[in-house]
DNA sequence: GGTTGATCTAGAGCTGACTCTAGCTCCTAG
DNA sequence: CTAGGAGCTAGAGTCAGCTCTAGATCAACC
């Protein structure tokens, strides 16, 4: 038993998660971690690098919008150990749909934004080429062309 | 001067929009529409076409995690008419970049997830080859195998 | 005339996810 | 021995983005 399972206290652990010491007790209490958070001497928490490997999962389901109580019932059914898989397989199929569905929005957002940026980039372009400075069209009305979403290239 | 630009009440707005008749009046209030919601008679609002097509696209921008303050900001530039299609440009690059790193982090969950949906189904494709029902294996630590970031497909 | 039902305004309340504060305990260095 | 810095707990505060409520108005139908 020669492995010295590097410990961490919560400083070190904001510092290399990128987490604020709050969200991490505040991540302790709502019950994300998988295995309680250790004490140390004077009720000091003590993390294992089996903490922060979690917790960087966590950070990648928070990141795509899973929300803190799937994240807490992931971590109650790790906790509860092998025999549940369905159940996490199922948590997790739910959450890919999320995630697939915020993709498809995403890139259509992409569309109308690259949309938009094409638009301006034109008008100014052509603004450019059309005079010197200090040349002013009566104003578009409202904006540019209206975007019809699935226009894109 | 036939042109009859229907004319619609809030709820109508809220049913082709989704939007809830609240967010309606508080879009307004947070001033992100481009021209004044019009009044009729009673002070009831009237919405035209034009404001549900400007909505259409502030919902697949606020969809994208644009802040309120930042379709304000457009919603006035456009206000403004031409001339400061600078801004708008900016406006929307900026947006652009907030996007496709949300992209990319919503991809990486998608790998995180796809390798845990993996992982999960082979367990219980394994487990149900193996034996008839009720038998369970001492419980893996943990969580399964870790994921390594960038060890997808 | 009475009753819906949609609207109106102003403002309070809610949710999620933190963030911050106060007051206290430790540990370490000078 | 004391000063500083990191940690602790409990609980209050913050922020965005709505959502809901109360109390009033108004048009339309029975």
């Amino acid at each position: 038993m020669a492995e010295v399972t590097a410990t961490l206290s919560i400083g070190q652990v904001a510092e290399r998660t990128g987490l604020s010491v709050h969200a991490l007790r505040f991540y302790e209490q709502q019950g994300v971690f998988v295995s309680p958070v250790r004490r140390g001497p004077g009720g000091r928490r003590v993390y294992s690098q089996d903490d922060v490997d979690w917790l960087t999962v966590c950070i990648i389901l928070r990141a795509s919008g899973m929300p803190l109580p799937a994240l807490r019932r992931y971590a109650d059914l790790v906790r509860e150990g092998a025999g549940n898989e369905e159940e996490r397989l199922t948590l997790m199929r739910e959450h890919h749909e999320r995630v697939t569905t915020q993709l498809g929005q995403l890139t259509q957002c992409l569309d109308l934004i690259t949309f938009k940026v094409g638009v301006y980039e034109d008008l100014l372009d052509q603004e450019r080429r059309e005079a010197g400075p200090d040349q002013r069209r009566p104003s578009v009305d409202g904006d540019v062309p209206a975007f019809r979403p699935g226009t894109s290239a």
